[in-house]
DNA sequence: TCAAAAGTGTTCCCAGTACACCCATGT
DNA sequence: ACATGGGTGTACTGGGAACACTTTTGA
C-alpha cells in the first residue's frame, strides 16, 4: 500500500544550437527532441529529460541528460523554471526542473544522435508531449531576451570568431537582421570581445579580423 | 530497507513588505523569518517553507505557507529559483522551489504573527539556516531589478495612492532616493497609473493627487 | 509669510538607429 | 575593374538624469 506519494522530480533541458547547412549560409536556431517510447504520449516528441539521481545536483542532472541525448557538453547551461502543475502529467505527479543550454554547431555536427532524437527548427516544433510546448516558448523568450544584454552568443562559436560570425548567430536567435555597423560598435563598446590580431583568410572578400571572448569577470551584475 | 530515496521537495517563500513605523516616516524593506524548532539548525532563523502537498500546485504551496506564516494573502507571487545542491541540507536531500512575494504593510500590521516569526530588515538578516542567506540575496536582486521595469511596486500599496507613496516604496526597495520630478514623469509615461481625480486631504502641504493602477494588460512582454 | 511637498519646465548627455561612404580582398 | 562584405563617419532621436522654478497647502 503506497503511503502519501511524494511528487517525483525530473530534470529536462532545452538545448539550442545555431546550425548552418553549408558554409556561408544563414544559420538557423534548432533544438533536439526525443521521441517518446513509452506511455503517456507514446510516439510524441518531447524534451530530453529524466529523473534526478540522489547524488547529483540539478545542474549535473541537466548536463548528464544533455550528454546522453546529444553526446555533447554544454557551452552554456542555466536554470529556466520549475514546472509543477498538478495535472501536467496524466499519470503520476511530476515536478520538472527545466534547464536550457547552448551547444556549438561544430560539436553537434560531429556528435552522433540516437535513433529517436532529431533536431527541429526552434520556431517550427511539432506538438509536444506534456506541457513541453509551453516550456520551449519560455526558453525561447529567455534566450532572445538574454542575447541582447549578455555575452551568451559567444557560447555558440569557436574560440576565435569574426564579428560577422557573432552577428550571424545573434540574428539566427532573434530571426531578425541587424545593422552590421551598429552591431560592431555595440559589441566593441561592451568590452566582451578583444581582437586576436589575426585575420580570417580564405574568404571571398576583405579578410575580417578575428576576435576572442574577453576573460569572464565574475560578479558582474 | 529503503529503496533508492527520491529527493524530497519543499517550497519556501521570501516575503517582502515595506514597513513604516509611523506615518510620514521613510519605509523599510522587511521580510519575515521563522525560528527553527527542530534539527538541523535548531534555533536558527530560516525562510518560511514546508513540503509540497500531492494535490497542490507549486504556487498554491507557496501561497499556503505564506498564509500559515503571516496570515496574509500575497499581492504579488512569483517563482524565484529552485535550489537543489546535494549538500544543502546536512541530513536528507531536499530540493527547494523558492517563491518570492509582496504583501501590503497595512495588512501585515493587522495580521498576527506566530511565536517564532519575526520581521527583519532585508539588508540586515542574521545568519540563516541552510543556504537561505544565498536565497535571500537572489530574491533581493530580483526584486530590485524588477521594480525598475514592472509595476510590482503597486502591490505594496492600497488601491489609491499618491505618487509620493509609490516613490516611497520604490526608494525603500532600492535603498536609494529618487528624483521626484523624473519619477513622476516616468510613471505617468509608463501608463501603469491613472489619476482618480481625487486628492489626499489632511496632509501638511499641498494635497497630492490620488492615482490607481491601470487595468493589467495580459500578454505584455 | 514661510516651509515644504506637489508639480512643471528645461537642459544635457548617452545609447540606439539609420544610412552614407570608404577599404581591401578574390575573382 | 568590380562585386562584396569589412569597417568608419555622421546625423537624428528618445529617454534618463540633473536641477531650476512655480504652485498650493497648513501652520
Amino acid at each position: 500500500m503506497p503511503e502519501d506519494p511524494s511528487p517525483a522530480i525530473a530534470v529536462s533541458t532545452v538545448i539550442f544550437r545555431v546550425h548552418r547547412e553549408q558554409e556561408g549560409e544563414r544559420g538557423h536556431l534548432e533544438l533536439p527532441l526525443v521521441r517518446r517510447v513509452r506511455q503517456p504520449y507514446l510516439g510524441r516528441w518531447a524534451l530530453p529529460g529524466g529523473p534526478l539521481h540522489p547524488t547529483e545536483s540539478l545542474r549535473d542532472a541537466a548536463r548528464r541528460n544533455l550528454r546522453e541525448t546529444t553526446g555533447l557538453d554544454p557551452r552554456h547551461l542555466e536554470q529556466l523554471y520549475t514546472f509543477g502543475a498538478v495535472e501536467r502529467s496524466p499519470s503520476d505527479r511530476v515536478v520538472s526542473i527545466v534547464y536550457w543550454a547552448l551547444v556549438r554547431d561544430d560539436e553537434a555536427e560531429r556528435a552522433r544522435l540516437g535513433e529517436n532524437v532529431a533536431w527541429f527548427d526552434a520556431d517550427q516544433v511539432p506538438e509536444l508531449a506534456f506541457d513541453h510546448d509551453e516550456i520551449v516558448m519560455w526558453a525561447l523568450k529567455r534566450l532572445r531576451a538574454k542575447v541582447g544584454y549578455t555575452r551568451i552568443a559567444h557560447a555558440l562559436l569557436t574560440d576565435e570568431f569574426t564579428l560577422a560570425d557573432l552577428r550571424g548567430v545573434t540574428e539566427a536567435i532573434l530571426s531578425r537582421r541587424l545593422d552590421a555597423a551598429n552591431f560592431r560598435r555595440q559589441v566593441e563598446a561592451s568590452g566582451t570581445v578583444e581582437p586576436t590580431g589575426r585575420f580570417q583568410a580564405g574568404g571571398r572578400h576583405r579578410p575580417p579580423a578575428l576576435y576572442r571572448s574577453t576573460a569572464q569577470e565574475e560578479l558582474l551584475r
